[in-house]
DNA sequence: CGTATCCTCGTTAACGTTCCAACCGCACCT
DNA sequence: AGGTGCGGTTGGAACGTTAACGAGGATACG
């Protein structure tokens, strides 16, 4: 006997090796009950099982990993925190990631790039993945930011790296990767026609810069209800900055001259620089002027009155980027290249 | 030549045998060159790390796992997404916890409990943990949601599997492992103090159950401070639920009863509540009566005015977790079993 | 010049799993 | 009787790494 118990050391989990001998079989029978219990005699089976069951046997990890080349990890790389509706979306699509690996037998490693610091080079942007994909830490990746011109799926592509990407190839549109994007368009498509059917005539439209292909997509969506109804919409578009102050400020303007019964904003932030600008001016969302946002962010949820808003189906999204995955894994010739998305609306009192 | 190149197979990457053989040493020699340098002559070291450089050559994690039991990965538990300011803080304590660990050069796994559904049963809870202890698929675990009496730290400290929790074992004060949590009552004292200073004289407390450890807390930050300003405090404290509607109601009683100058709350969540009670009374925020909320969420930021709010040390929370993690994984005595961490004040337009 | 000493490097053997090929017993057929 | 096929099982090898130990060369000293 010995005092080694007093230091509480971590238990030792069961081998294959303690199954087999329990069991009375062969390690490989072990291995075979658990990966292929079909080629096993039912009579067998059973005992193998009950072994694992009393030991509370599970494969190790490292093990199984090193002999079939497969973590079971998808990295996700978490971009440096920013905006909050960024963040926000972020949070519910790590959630809803989680649980859809987990239904997939996978696990999600977290990762952030570079030294924190926002002067990121395109180097150290990919240098995580690079770490990861070098210790063969990872099955594959899950990339999020594709909009910035972000050199990640191409880097990604060009060394055959397995991934899938949240979001269009925008710029690259003979990108080969599969990839799963919500319609943005048809989103605000929606957010619009909801304005229309309430009986708004002058809905207005507050975006983000030309150069934004998601602006650009989610603006898109009005100009179409607008032009499906009739309705004109020259002085209706501002273009401004992705912040609380500049969607108050092009509220204001727009207050001032072309009057908008309604205003349909490329986000949630701008959305609540819309109320800021309602506020000041004693008028009600919803009643004198109808607002509707983009991310049912959480500050959509519980601003007075609540703020109508486009919601993305994360939940949806992560369903299909592992399904998207697992064929790419399983080399499945994955027919879809891409899987387009349709966002629902939450309607609250900011649309009437 | 063979038609492999069709596929688009991933590389290879090159393992330790390839750079000794470039660098002319044996295996060994370059797994010394990587783990303790200082074996080697200057001289073959540079030519062994040529070679790793060269080839662009780093260590497969699970042979290292295997052999050395440390696949330097934390587990984390994803808790169910429920109210908003829980996962507001979630989102910036899990991007704090990522840097953290990646200097310390471990990742993270995200994992979730149970099948998502809320009628989680104690066994469900654990049985992420348990899966990943069995199949040594991490090293250690941080544990988040200490509050409500969650069977986790028990089950893992009988299992003595390495884990540090952020938040005081509240229940268990004779509980051995190590904690990192913050000064909830440190806070809200420097928020009633903050209050104070401004010359407010009744500052109310609208608060959650008493049943609630952390609520207790925070409220008695906010009596030590009336106490030592010699202020009393009959009738201005409230305990209602964490809800925007439980602090709009509750603040609507404090408005038509005590008339308070400044009301603190035990989250933001509360305190929006207050905003709205605010607004519909055609009272300013700052100006009429001040306003603190607990967390610092993204609402408090872009509430009109901001909402001035209690900002937890996340970062610090997250190194002090790692650097406790490794001092446990070390084996080190660490002296400290807890370590209390004080939030700051984030002042903005609701307190003036 | 021989020997003790130090330092550097190489050899062997694991870690726990799965792949591969072979093996065995048995039924079936010729 | 002997071959053939087949489902079920087994032992050996390999995945890439590191711990433990042992061999060898350089150096210093007598």
């Amino acid at each position: 006997m010995t005092s080694a118990s007093s230091y509480d050391a971590p238990l030792v989990p069961p081998t294959l090796a303690d199954v087999a001998e329990r069991a009375g079989v062969s390690r490989q029978t072990v291995s075979n009950a658990i990966n292929n219990p079909d080629l096993l005699r039912p009579q067998t089976l059973e005992r193998v099982q009950a072994a694992i069951q009393e030991l509370g046997y599970r494969p190790n990890r490292a093990a199984r990993h090193l002999r079939t080349r497969a973590s079971h990890l998808i990295g996700l790389r978490l971009p440096p925190a920013q905006e909050f509706t960024a963040n926000a979306a972020m949070d519910r699509f790590v959630h809803a990631l989680v649980e859809a690996s987990r239904e997939a037998g996978y696990h999600l490693l977290l990762f952030s790039g570079g030294p924190g610091k926002p002067e990121t080079t395109a180097e150290d942007l990919v240098r995580g993945y690079d770490d990861l994909l070098r210790s063969t830490a990872v099955d594959a990746f899950i990339v999020t930011d594709t909009y910035l011109g972000n050199p990640q799926t191409r880097w990604l592509s060009e060394r055959h790296a397995p991934f899938v990407a949240f979001g269009r190839p925008w710029e690259d549109p003979d990108e080969t990767h599969p990839w799963v994007d919500v319609d943005g368009a048809a989103g605000v498509e929606l957010a619009t026609q909801h304005l229309l059917d309430r009986g708004h005539e002058r809905i207005a439209w507050i975006g983000w810069a030309e150069t934004s292909f998601i602006g650009q997509d989610r603006r898109a969506g009005w100009e179409r209800a607008m032009a499906a109804a009739g309705r004109p919409t020259d002085g209706l578009a501002v273009r401004v900055a992705d912040t609380v102050d500049a969607g108050r400020e092009a509220a204001d303007v727009l207050l001032d001259s072309v009057r908008p019964s309604a205003i349909v904003c490329a986000s949630d932030t701008q959305a609540v620089g819309v109320l800021h600008s309602l506020a000041a001016r004693g008028l009600h969302p919803g009643r004198d002027v109808a607002v509707v946002g983009f991310d049912d962010s959480q500050v959509a949820q519980v601003v007075p009155g609540g703020l109508t808003s486009v919601r993305q189906p994360l939940e949806q999204v992560a369903i299909e980027l592992v399904r998207a995955l697992e064929a790419l894994l399983a080399r499945e010739p994955y027919d879809a290249r891409g899987v387009l998305l349709v966002p629902t609306l939450a309607v609250r009192g900011s649309s009437g």
